[in-house]
DNA sequence: AGATAAAAGGATATCTTTGTCTTATTTTTA
DNA sequence: TAAAAATAAGACAAAGATATCCTTTTATCT
């Protein structure tokens, strides 16, 4: 489904929208501490989601990662093509050549459905209160 | 969302369904070439699944692969629990712990959804039948 | 019986993903 | 200004997935 990469991504986003705010923000070592996952691997998605400008960081004592008005819409999509890249939403699930509906795999209306069932998620921070209330 | 492995497996069987029956067998290095996936390591796949007897297999001259008349009932499923194990219906999809609608993680209703519908598809040979019908 | 065809199985090679470690760079604070 | 805290970045190691090659076993055909 996902890469452990990403899991690690998506729980670590969701982690940071839920333990931010404000001024508040929070560094990779707390975050892996928390998710129980390697602690530089995570460093380096984390990294690579900043670069993409989908969370914020700061450097330096007191600095961490943290959501960034800007970055307040950011999706569980967004994550995942940054992190795993676009396959799982254009992709043949079979590694068919093209995935189109025009020629569908036996598994194409399924595929079709989980996609647009993630793709029609509400951002990371919606997400996040979610769980909270829960 | 497959390995690499699970596609071609996959492909396979239904190639194996739709070019075989009655007393016609099919070769793992025909397969191999109509898929245009390496032969050797088809092969393997191709064992695994016979092992399993998800398919059939016969040795010697004019042997190959087909599905017997105890093979017609084989699902998608059981090929992708065969290759991949079956974590893509029974793991979280962020890698928690526990997947269950219990404590559901933000992706457990989508994967589910996902999940029961591959549980509910058809027979290989019905899908095989499908594709040919197109 | 011998030759041939095909699956079965094992050993090994290559590539990708995952994980660790070390060093630089930036920022805060004393 | 110096020390400390944190991200950024790169090199390297381990594990797993993918791919290739070679030998063995079994069945068929001449
Ligand atoms: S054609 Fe296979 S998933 Fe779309
Ligand atoms: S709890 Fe995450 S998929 Fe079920």
């Amino acid at each position: 489904m996902f890469s452990k990469s990403c899991k690690y991504a998506i729980r670590a986003v969701l982690h940071i929208a839920a333990h931010t705010g404000g001024e508040k923000k929070i560094g990779a070592k707390e975050i892996a501490e928390a998710l129980e996952v390697p602690k530089s691997f995570l460093a380096k998605l984390l990294q690579q989601l900043a670069r993409h400008h989908l969370i914020s960081s700061s450097k330096g004592a007191g600095g961490g990662f943290y959501l960034a008005p800007e970055n307040q819409e950011v999706s569980l999509e967004d994550v995942i093509r940054c992190i795993d890249g676009e396959d799982l939403f254009t992709s043949c699930a079979l590694g068919l050549p093209v995935c189109s509906s025009d020629k569908p795999c036996p598994l194409h209306c399924h595929t079709l459905a989980f996609r647009q069932s993630i793709e029609q998620m509400r951002s990371i921070p919606a997400l996040a209160r979610e769980i909270k209330e829960n």
